[in-house]
DNA sequence: TTGCTCCTCACGTCACGTGAGGTGGC
DNA sequence: TTGCTCCTCACGTCACGTGAGGTGGC
């Protein structure tokens, strides 16, 4: 399998730039990319063919060689597609400054663009919230059949049980994972 | 395109009883549960043939016919593929009740399964929560180019503008959008 | 010289989207 | 009878994963 190891410490600046690249000229190979943004080759490759990673040279046996900034580069993607971003986006959005004319209009789009993903990222956040509430109260119901000894209720017939007809708000995840009606 | 409309509110339970399914007997068609669960026609077959959704019968046409329960449970599954669940797992999930002889015994799994799965959406929720802040903090430095007037700096030479060194702890979001080395 | 690293195809996967062309049901 | 709804293939897409088979570089 080809992965990288240890997670990247979004920290520690000064002594990174000792331990990142093993290389004495500063530049970085497809490995090095992989390990130090917890992708993977594959990633780092593909990121090259989709347009968004370029390396500044080959070696002459056709090895990638990556300034550091790419690293960041790459870091700033991990980050966003784990935030749901898709490639496509991504992509526009690394090449938005070179798109405009001024320091003061390229500005503006970028931070526009940054509000917007702000917000779509906080609507993301508020589904997760809502998501993991709804498994919460479900564990919480679901719970008190731990001290079930029921044998004749069990496996068809919980619906009837007191432990769930007790309690008026039943949430949805509770229902389906119990099997009860309605 | 093949669409549903209205989203689902998980509230009023009560007149959604009369809303939900436009047959008499209750029976939901695919359309009423991709409408029902701000799904597609598509993630609705989709599901079927993966072994989610069981329709109870067919019309002599081939049309799907589903109970109430399916649409709860078809609501569930929307619910955990937003927080990222694959299928598989989801699938597992949904017949974990049925593998076990005793209430009690079902509980347990069922519970602890719901506390992994909260542990995993808490770690998700603060992987966006890191990114967002990032992009929040990188959003507060490229706004102070808003009032960029130098035509010599730029596109090319931003990294010695005053306005980017004087903060020592430039957020990576920023200096990848920027093209500040380092 | 020996490994470990990196290379290029190229097919597989997951969860659907997107038509094409045809029928059903109130 | 006219639409709107639903049907079944079947190929496309996105972001990689996963080998196979081969070479590079300290």
């Amino acid at each position: 399998v080809e992965r990288s190891g240890l997670p990247h410490p979004d920290s520690d600046r000064a002594d990174s730039v000792q331990r990142e690249g093993r290389r004495r000229d500063g530049l970085l190979t497809t490995g090095d990319m992989a390990r130090l943004s917890s992708s993977t080759l594959r990633t780092v490759r593909f990121y090259e063919e989709a347009g968004i990673l370029h390396p500044v040279q080959r070696t002459e046996g056709g090895h990638r060689l990556f300034p550091q900034a790419e690293l960041d580069k790459l870091r700033l993607v991990g980050d966003l597609r784990a935030a749901g971003f898709p490639l496509d986006e991504i992509r526009d959005m690394l090449a938005m400054k070179t798109r405009f004319a001024s320091g003061a209009e390229a500005s503006r789009e970028v931070v526009e663009r940054l509000s917007m993903q702000i917000d779509e990222m906080s609507d993301r956040i508020a589904v997760l919230q809502r998501v993991r509430h709804q498994l919460e109260r479900a564990r919480v119901c679901l719970r008190d059949c731990t001290d079930c000894r029921d044998e004749e209720l069990f496996p068809n017939s919980c619906a009837e049980c007191t432990a769930m007809t007790g309690d008026a708000e039943l949430p949805n995840a509770a229902r389906v994972l119990w099997n009860l009606g309605r």
